[in-house]
DNA sequence: TATGAATGAGGTTTCATTCAT
DNA sequence: GATGAATGAAACCTCATTCAT
């Protein structure tokens, strides 16, 4: 409606926020709590259904108003880049790590993608958001990192890209994806094994 | 959300649209019915609350689902326009009979504002929509029309123009809509009064 | 009227959580001014986006958290209500000056609704509630003091009651709300012009 | 794919109240024309949009009302379905032809997925319906018609199962799926090499 | 059999108001 | 007193599905 039809008389008698039941409003010192608890109930239900699941059961399963969610993460894309962010940030907290070799960085990345669905999305290079895009970035690199000290130990193909990394790793994520719940970690292996890569999964959840 | 972090896996378990209760589908013999309702409870709706009311408020009074309501009018802007076109087209019909002066449909125009809380935004030639605008113009027409056979009469002062009508009728509007309800007649003809127009104000609803 | 008020659309955002900066509880010392600000805040937002602006965009505007408003001005009509007090004190101090004429406190008071879309709220002596309607009789009685004089003067026409004069500013001022931002003045003064009634408007905000 | 596609946002609108005109009930006559048409539009939209898009802009750009579209086909899956079966035919047919070899089929296969970003849905063995996966059984089976001939020409690896064929099919198209419009021939062909599977794409739509 | 309007559940988003700190 | 996060009701709008004709 156009700004200038308002009638800018007095309408809209008081509306109470109902306080009947429901979580008490426990203050400010919840904040980071209820932040946690968005974040991990988005991992959650991103995983099972999709980063196209209702919000609203985001902030259902994370026992917070709807409110607060969008106070945290003021669109579905700031909720989706947190919930990514965090596992970006693992990769890169494993690549640092010393002794690390380029198939334990794969099987770290696959295991994100058979936890959540919805980690393909990230992956894609192609993401059509700046924030997810900058995201896949950063895992690339961190593969990157690696890629030169596998070629040197002859466990990659010589020609294989930085690119082909990430499309191999976008591959086995939809791969895991679709498979059935208890398959996945074989499927994983499968996959990599096709794309000849050596893969090192770490224990599962 | 970005439409390629679409996961087009089959969701969404089927919706059913919950038949129980309510008003029975009666088919498409309905539609015009409908629509004649709707536009029956926007006016009131609209007379009553302003033309931000809810158009959920329009709905149930029109015993409609909202669904049809924005089949029909597809937002807000469509159904307050076609609200106000009817009142527009009986102005203008009104104009068009023999033997009306410009008191006549000065009258007829503060009727229509006295019934209509929102008409005063439509008197507005500044609406800023281009719709609404232009009923605008189609009331400021109408009544332009008899201006100089009301100049000629020496019933109006030498330089009124078009657009001091349109002014004067806003004017008019805006002060009746602030009278309290049984008080609106006596309103008008006192402001009418105050501009030196002379008006004949037909019966109350 | 700031043009910068529309960047009221900005969100509350948290900013980093676990940061504890922000603006520091200052304690009762800054009552007063958080009362000013709140006070001015609403001003130019109700001006801008009428009174029923979101509160929220008040209190961000101020500066100052949610709670404070609502310490300061329990419901939104508390708000309202102070920030037309403060018009209206000024018209009834300038009705006090010596020499000060009708046509110069229609003026103020038109410059008023000029600058607040919601002055027209005020002035029209129905708005609902009973604080409202006292400072609309207020300003009423400050004009009504000056309007003797002015008959007197044969500035105005005989029969003009101090409701007349309060129906005629509030006419006046829905005309001006409805008026693009540029002419305001000039649709004022032709207002004015067509009640008959003499305005000397002061100089713009 | 077409990019006239995106007019799918526009509304069904009602024709103006009261014209008994549109398409004009054709009888059973129209019932395979109509059958067609609805295949023909859900391939597109389903391609542009995914396998979630409304059925209603099916149903519109089919030129069909709504209600025919749920008499053919009775819920979203078996639109889908159908819509994949004409895919799976083709390849099937391709599979009978003499002189095609596994890289051939790859091909196709791999255009399907070109063409169609819900094709992905359908490769995956797992999709969460029977029928989807009896279609997705159909092409491994196909594929697997052709798998000794590839090996005993040994273009692939020894040990390189049907369900291999499969999981190497719905990798290459969820690649696919990803990549941005341009550039989906090259991220096939890409994907088909790091599989280390040798593949003839036929020409593009 | 085709049509297309009707329905309403449910997703999204905003905001008035409360309340622990 | 101030802060600002939490809350949830309610508005908006879309779409799967039904059904009278």
């Amino acid at each position: 409606m156009s700004p200038a039809l308002h009638d800018s008389r007095l309408r809209d008698g008081p509306r109470s926020p109902g306080r009947r039941g429901g979580a008490p409003n426990l203050g400010p010192r919840a904040a980071a709590a209820n932040r946690a608890a968005l974040l991990e109930a988005a991992r959650e239900i991103f995983a099972a259904d999709g980063v196209n699941a209702p919000l609203s059961a985001v902030s259902r399963r994370a026992g917070v108003g709807q409110g607060s969610l969008y106070r945290h993460f003021p669109d579905r894309l700031a909720l989706v880049v947190a919930v990514f962010e965090e596992q970006v940030e693992l990769v890169e907290a494993a690549a640092e790590e010393p002794g690390v070799e380029l198939a334990d960085l794969l099987g770290l990345v696959t295991r994100h993608a058979v936890l959540s669905a919805a980690f393909v999305d990230l992956v894609s290079a192609q993401a059509p958001d700046m924030r997810v895009a900058a995201l896949g970035r950063r895992v690339g690199t961190a593969l990157a990192g690696h890629l030169p000290a596998a070629q040197a130990a002859g466990k990659v193909r010589p020609g294989l890209t930085p690119d082909d990394l990430m499309l191999a790793v976008s591959m086995v994520a939809a791969a895991v994806t679709h498979a059935p719940e208890g398959e996945r970690d074989a499927v994983a292996l499968r996959a990599w094994e096709l794309l000849s890569l050596e893969v090192r999964l770490p224990e599962g959840p």
